[in-house]
DNA sequence: GTGTCTGCAAACGATTTGCAAATTA
DNA sequence: TAATTTGCAAATCGTTTGCAGACAC
């Protein structure tokens, strides 16, 4: 599996040192969306002297490379994501979760959808559709509150 | 005009100071999604002592109310925009310019559009749609270059 | 007058930068 | 060994906080 990782990495031209394909597996073996600081304290144990620097230069290099795509639904900070489909995401404003695949691509290809609707000279690289709201655990906790 | 601003919020239960009203007139008189650093240079001229702390305080008042919603299309900040319904926006990765309602509303109002679509006991408070690209305009000046 | 609003200065947190040491081809 | 990558420390930038003075009802 790991194998299969470096095996990528290596195919999008990036040169998969220990910390990079630490990073990159991280993303593909979870569905939520880290932060920065999330992804160093779940390697830190393993990975001792990684530092947050080598995180972002690694996530930078990602998103170049269409490896990964990031992810605007927060104030301050950027999440990242493996998926690179045109999906959805809803954040609860008051637990903070945020759904992946909400609403799924089963529905359409968005990209797809918003690629054909663009006027002329125009093209995409990247589509996001973000809606925030209470989740259904949060509405059944003040329900009862 | 200003005068309508003053009822506007006014009637969404905000003290209409001068600050308040003159932020508020910024973002209904113009549709490039100000960031509170443009605000400010705005605004800092007619208003010199104006602090980026006022305009901080009214934007968070301002969204709370529904006066306007904030922008997560950049990476480190927020944007605002006073046009309340579901549209999308478009981002050129060349020359940063954002695009206010491209692929119009028209084509169908994605708020509603998305709020039918729940899974049971969600509830929706904002919806956003992004998408990054190159503008017609940098994909002509590089053909040419 | 009493409560709200403003705005300065300092704090904070995410991200970037400069650079020297470590690593890999 | 030459080019790339890592990671520390410091700097930067958007935003928040504490608080005292100014303002509005």
């Amino acid at each position: 599996m790991a194998e299969n990782y470096h095996t990528i990495l290596t195919s999008a031209g990036i040169r998969p040192s220990v910390q990079r394909v630490a990073v990159y597996a991280y993303l593909r073996e979870h569905q939520n969306h880290p932060t920065v600081e999330t992804l160093f304290s779940a390697l830190s144990p393993e990975y001792p002297t990684l530092s947050r620097t080598t995180i972002y230069n690694t996530l930078r290099l990602f998103e170049e490379k269409h490896l990964v795509q990031s992810i605007q639904i927060e104030d301050g900070k950027t999440r990242y994501d493996s998926d690179m489909s045109g999906h959805i995401h809803f954040k609860c404003i008051r637990c903070g979760t945020i759904f992946d695949n909400f609403i799924g691509e089963k529905l359409y290809d968005s990209y797809a959808h918003y690629d054909k609707l663009l006027p002329p000279g125009f093209s995409m690289t990247k589509v996001q559709t973000n809606l925030w709201g209470i989740c259904a655990d949060c509405a059944a906790a003040s329900a009862t509150a």
